[in-house]
RNA sequence: ACUACAAACCGGGCUAUCGCCUCGAUUUAUCGGGGAGGAAAGUCUGGACAGCAUAGGGCAAUGUACCGGUGAACAGCCGGGUCUUGUCCCGAUAAAAUCGGGAUGGGAACAGACAGUGCCACAGAAAAUUACAGCCUUCGCCCGCCAAAGCUUUGGCGGAGGUGGGUUUGUUCCGGCAAAGAGGGAAACCUCUUGAGCCGGAAGGGUGAUGGUGAAAAUGUGGGGUAAGAGCCCACGGUUCCGGCAGGUGACUGCCGGGAGGGGUAAACCUUGCAUGCUGAAAUGCCAUGUAUACCAGCGUUGAAGGGCGGCUCGUCCGAUCCUUUCCGGGUAACCGGGGAGGAACGUUGGGUGGGUAGGCAGAAUGAUCCAGUCAGUAAUGGCUGGACAAGAUAAAUGAUAGCCUUAUUCGUUGUUGCUUCCGGGCGGAAUCCGCCGGUGAAGCUUCGGCGGAUAAUACAGAAUCCGGCUUACAGGUUUGUAGUUUCU
RNA sequence: GGUCUCGUAGUACAAUGGAUAGUACGCAAGUCUCCGGAACUUGAUAUCCCAGUUCGAUUCUGGGCGAGACCA
């Protein structure tokens, strides 16, 4: 395992029947301004973790500013995912999720980091949990 | 130098670390190349391209509208015309206002109101060609003055007519009916006359100047003219139509002649000319995946549909059937063979319904392309020559962090330019003052820099098939032009 | 990506180019009542924004902003 940081196409969840089924029988956490949907799939995906990113536009108008939030959301992901994949890979789980900005200004990247770092523990519980 | 306006352009750069999309190379996990905009936005327009439709024409609908050019095309752009409007100057008058001319900017959905229909609140007599009031006149009536014929007792009487004023629909006028009389006719009835009745209507003309309201009131000013008035006539203007001549490709302009004065609104309906077939990349074509052996419909079930493979006009292999009934033949019968009808099952289909699958490739990045030069043109734009290849994602890439540079603002310090005041010196004058020269002098303000620190880099905004344009948003900066103010030469 | 529709009081809706922009519910004040409700009386509150056409714009035209619907 040499490389760590990194998000490519097969690392973000694009799969149209994956996400209809993970917004109908997911669960969710949430760490105000970001929630997350998540979902254990059982070997549907070629790697253990798939993210999704997704703001909005009834809060944010302007692609600009829709851009910018999910450029920090998949930068602050991208640094600090390799935990929960760990965990996974050890556990034979796969796991897919969405994150969705619901606030309502635009974030620092500061904050979206911490709030990402939130998520991340919460969801590390969870999959700990599961046998 | 500053300010304002207009136009054009730019819209931070570099490095490091960690990443994203894509193309290429190979040693298969590394290297190299590329990676948002002037509006990528709004979707307001014009096309390319694709599918479907389509003999030709018309209606409807939508858009558009001065002229010429440009261009693939346009509601775009360029140039011109006309109208309108701001500023300045000149002229008309003593001034203001107004009018005319010129210069220089801005704006115009800028076809038709004499094809027709509608609307124009309130106010006003009236909102579109007409009435009302008013003015003038005719006919009545009343009053004053003058007064002909005639009469006469010579004093006057008389009162046609003229003239001035008043009155303003009545005792007046008009129409119809009844009645009476006369005439005609066989009669019905008709015609004429009369009119203290009844009913109805109020006069005959001229005029459009006056009416002060309104957003808008029928060509402006002056004069003549008339019963009163009026483009009724005249002079100088203005609007508009027709014809001619001249200039211009044309819109249009100038001159001459003749005619007309009947508002506004077409971003009211409408009329005229011109344009448009409809639908849009979620178009469209191909491949893969996938379900049901569902339901409906068609066809087929023994050398047969269909399928697999190959050396593919062919060969080879695989390949979906039973029941009921009836007829014929055979048999004692069970039954056997052949044919027909019905049903079911099975197979199959470029079919329909329903359901399922939902990923890739093409479309789709070399084009009405961009850059530089040059030529033609007032310009938009076009021709020629040379060069360049410039994002291609699809739950949707182009980012995050740190540092430096650069730029802007501000603070401190330091130098410098100019001005003012003070201090000190010199010269001149009769001068407790004034003028001139002038200082490694001081203070204040100011111009331009150097060094250091702090702050900010920020505006509007993210390709989604591709181009032309329009519209809208935009921190800051650069350049050019125009106008104004100030300073110096 | 494309095709359309609609913006009027706090809410739901009206209004032919011409009024002080109307109706209902709601809101506020008052009368009545011991208090409240009901009833009655009175009042406040609005044409999304910017231009244009017109004598005059909620209405017509253009642009902007916002909201909503539809298209495999």
């Amino acid at each position: 395992m040499v490389k760590k940081f990194t998000l490519n196409k097969t690392e973000r969840l694009k799969r149209r029947k994956i996400i209809e089924q993970l917004f109908s029988e997911g669960r969710a956490v949430a760490a105000f301004p970001i929630r997350v949907q998540y979902k254990l799939v059982d070997q549907l995906l070629p790697v253990p973790l798939q993210a999704g990113f997704s703001v909005s536009s009834r809060n944010f108008k302007r692609a600009v500013d829709r851009n910018r939030i999910k450029r920090l959301m998949r930068e602050a992901w991208r640094l600090q995912k390799a935990p929960l994949e760990q965990a996974l890979q050890t556990k034979q789980q796969q796991l897919a999720l969405f994150l969705i900005y619901t606030g309502k200004e635009l974030p620092e990247f500061t904050l979206i980091k911490e709030k990402v770092d939130v998520v991340l523990k919460k969801l590390l519980q969870t999959v700990n949990a599961v046998s």
